[in-house]
DNA sequence: TCGTATAGTTTTGTCCGACACTTTTGTAGT
DNA sequence: ACTACAAAAGTGTCGGACAAAACTATACGA
């Protein structure tokens, strides 16, 4: 979008130095050069070049770097600096496996709390929009669809703080596969099918079987995003 | 009380600006500063004071706060600066929902990669340890082995950055509660139990059951945590 | 020809000082 | 007491300055 080459001073010439919220604006910019890959894995961030083109200080990329480096997007390597962090195959898989240690015990707490308020609901109404969605096969909404059951899940469990440490740890993964994920049809039904079988059993309260269901979920989409990866290839010595 | 104004320079006057780690110690510091409890909780942090009993610059701190924030020990508010975060009743439960989750995983992976290496050597002698500490109900032995215990168990799951992650977001509830945890040996008899049963299923290969026992083991120590808290007390309409 | 020592150029890590703008504190006036 | 206003404190950002580390390119010796 706003990404843009050279020239110019800056994407936000606006007045200067506007109230308190510069280094968060570059941690959102930069989160999205990322996530978006105009900045690829490995590459290396010069100071100097961000500088220029964000239009802001030295010192605010800084701490805009230090922030990042927290959410583990890029690593910041002493007297290198900052460089896009690339994951191994492994990484990914552990990465995974946090992911299915969280979102689990978020659709078991879920199932604790799906009695209170209008969690009901609001579950029973993502099941039926799934069941529309099954018959369009669009991959477009399928993928907002999806967000944001994960995210009803995360919220009917009624714990913010395991919300926000999904969210932080998802975007790494992202970052590597935004790219070319999945692509047929049958992806998207069978996707539809777990989530139904996630939503009945939080709606039927049975904790268990709840966290079950959501791991062989992620599971699943687990090994079909890294199955149509580039096969073993290079980096024999790659330390 | 660490107010010292004026006079010497510094902690730390050393030579000068040297080489690239400045940032990382400023973290370890406040780090240390938070747990040990010099630091409070909604303490606001004041960059002079921090910056002249330091011995560092004002950038430098600025870095480590937003690192500090990453790992969610304190809270960053426009035009207030840093404070030392507050967790609520609500959020310890919280958070160690999120490391039930997180060290149930290990446990549960640990239990698959049992066979590997010394793996299994690794955690008899921990147990072997364990029987021999049972005996002497020495807290402070108690709470170094304990801290193993967890820590290899992590190891054994093989998953680096789940380890990472635990780490991480241990600190956070050890901030509030390193002052008056526990008391009497009936929690180190009971703890050490529970070590046993959840050694002994990741021995057996069982991962449900590893991570069933971690979590029984886990919720007990919250509860004997949360228990000796002060009562419902004040704060009635503090938002 | 190729590896390597050498000098030059980039880039990072830190520090310092400046200034606008917000928040906090302190002082009066009613 | 309660509010209004002025002074003080503290944060957010910028820009410049330098030493040290890392990277590049060039020249030398086997």
């Amino acid at each position: 979008m706003h990404s843009t080459h050279s020239d110019s001073p800056a994407i936000e010439p606006d007045v200067a130095v506007r109230s308190g919220d510069t280094v968060e604006r570059v941690v959102a910019m930069l989160k999205e050069l990322i996530l978006e890959g105009t900045l690829v894995p490995g590459q290396r961030l010069i100071s100097r070049d961000l500088v220029e083109q964000l239009g802001i200080s030295r010192g605010s990329l800084r701490e805009a770097f230090h922030r990042l480096a927290g959410d583990r997007l890029i690593e910041l390597v002493p007297n290198r600096g900052a460089i896009v962090r690339r994951l191994s195959r492994a990484e990914i898989m552990h990465l995974f496996q946090i992911r299915e240690a969280l979102e689990g015990q978020a659709a078991r707490l879920a199932a604790s709390h799906i009695g209170e308020g209008n969690h009901r609901t609001v579950l029973e109404g993502l099941l039926d929009e799934g069941h529309t969605l099954e018959q369009q096969l669009d991959m477009q909404r399928f993928t907002a669809y999806n967000r944001r059951f994960h995210q009803a899940i995360v919220m009917i469990s009624g714990n913010q703080e395991l919300a926000e440490l999904i969210d932080r740890y998802q975007l790494a993964v992202f970052m590597t596969h935004l790219k070319r994920v999945m692509g047929t049809d049958s992806i998207i039904k069978t996707s539809i099918a777990q989530h139904e079988a996630v939503a009945r059993a939080i709606l039927a309260g049975d904790p268990d079987e709840a966290y079950a269901a959501m791991s062989r979920h992620l599971w699943h989409s687990a090994t079909a995003m890294l199955e149509q990866e580039n096969p073993p290839a290079a980096r024999l010595r790659a330390l």
